[in-house]
DNA sequence: CAACTTGTGAAAAACCGGTTAACGCAGGCA
DNA sequence: TGCCTGCGTTAACCGGTTTTTCACAAGTTG
């Protein structure tokens, strides 16, 4: 699928010919299509929550320009794209001074047209709220993209913004092993210099706080030579008891056995 | 003046006639027009604070689509017209998905060129805070839209328009943290250029008038590195009060201690 | 064991945000 | 017209935070 983002289109039209093609190609790239042959009622329009109207004026005679002012007028934040024969440059301007967003001239390409609804469905998206990604839960930690920030039940982690990117960077790519110079090139956003350490850096810092808000767990694990893959896994711990074990029971590898499942239990 | 509102344009092109009558008439509507004849740094188009930009790829030759691709991609806000010779369909498509949001062929009508870039620059406007909600009610605070106004128990916080829209932004996005980017991009209309701090300047003229209407509680909180979230809370005051506590209690260090809770606490 | 990688801690450098003040531009008013 | 005022922009400074850099320790590979 490429199509960025479905659009609602409804097409005002009858030239049998050119809607059939147009809702053929509309339909394959996954747009919902409403087609009328007439005046819509403005009211019926909005109940379709559409994101763009392609219409030829043209077939509704004296009405054309009325019902195209009451269209723009009533629905400010709809995408209108006049479709129709030859118009003079007269006729375009006052059409687009309207409030129509394009107008485009038949006979025209399907996919031009295409193009153009879309053109106009995007600028029409813009400014309103990007749809931020929500928020990542894995194992004890919970990403949240809206506050830039990294939680464990509920306590931030406290992270700055390189960190937190880079967390989110790693945490995307789950269970894949990630390169430093593609690190460095996504967080950073530019080539990584020979010899920087800074992803080295940040990677402890990272482990250091994750370390500290959830242990049990561990996050970031190391690939010798070449980067960096996060996986969350369990038992982190231990490794600083078998001393102790050892003391009591000289018994070396059973022992460490048990303490290891001792420790994940508790 | 009768013209809506002026729109800030950059020409690039070297086709001195059509220019120079555009010139004359973007001139006579009010707007504010740059000319270029190669191709500009996107990073100086920032700083023009452009509404629109028209501009020929084909005077950039083989640079053209690149550059183009370079634009579209760090103003995503800014409304861009192609207006060039002969075009064969797939090059129309390929700028109308890469980001250009009118494609104009030469020649063409001035007035009509003029009308496609207010349709354009209408566009880009329009989807923000269309829904012009009712009166927002947020702890201390009264935000009414229909004043352009914000209020604390009847009385007035004298906002200036910037101000209030961008109290208005960050409110409806209660709770989330906004980069700076982003709110310069919806409260002015355009790209921030680097290292500008006008962001934080009204920030700081809000907490000052927040804060003189409705002390008790602290509503902008700054995300380091990132940006600001709003967020109403209380015990932002104390800090006034120390002294008193001093002098009842001139233990200094349990004194500051127990201060220090009792701010916590409200 | 030698060469190379990665972890670590701390100092230096760069960056960021709060704050203030000056500047320029417009509209209002005399 | 010319002054005055309010507003938005820009620059500068300062204290604090973050990022980078460096030197060395520790670990891994062949």
């Amino acid at each position: 699928m490429n199509h960025p983002q479905a659009i609602r289109l409804a097409v005002i039209d009858t030239d049998s010919g050119f809607v059939t093609v147009l809702a053929k190609r509309a339909e394959a790239a996954g747009w919902q299509l409403r087609q009328a042959s007439g005046a819509v009622p403005p009211q019926e329009l909005v109940a379709m929550k559409l994101n763009a109207l392609l219409l030829d004026p043209a077939l509704l005679g004296e009405e054309g320009w009325s019902y195209l002012e009451r269209v723009c007028g009533m629905l400010p934040d709809l995408g209108i794209i006049v479709c129709t024969g030859r118009s003079t440059v007269a006729q375009r301007v006052r059409g687009l001074r309207m409030g129509v967003d394009d107008w485009i001239t038949k006979p025209c390409h399907p996919e031009e047209a295409m193009a153009r609804i879309e053109a106009v469905s995007r600028r029409r998206r813009r400014g309103r709220h990007e749809v931020e990604a929500g928020p990542l839960v894995i194992a004890d930690l919970e990403i949240r993209p809206d506050q830039f920030q990294a939680f464990v039940g509920g306590d931030s982690l406290d992270l700055t913004r390189r960190e937190f990117e880079l967390l989110q960077l790693l945490a995307e790519a789950k269970g894949q092993v990630l390169e430093r110079e593609t690190i460095y090139q996504r967080v950073w956003g530019y080539a990584m210099a020979h010899g920087d350490r800074s992803v080295d850096v940040f990677i402890r810092k990272l482990r250091q706080k994750l370390e500290k808000r959830s242990p049990n767990w561990s996050y970031i694990h190391t690939h010798f030579g070449v980067g960096y893959r996060f996986d969350p896994e369990v038992a982190p711990a231990a490794l600083a008891e078998p001393i102790r074990v050892v003391d009591s029971d000289p018994v070396p590898d059973s022992a460490s056995q048990v303490v290891h499942s001792s420790f994940t239990l508790g």
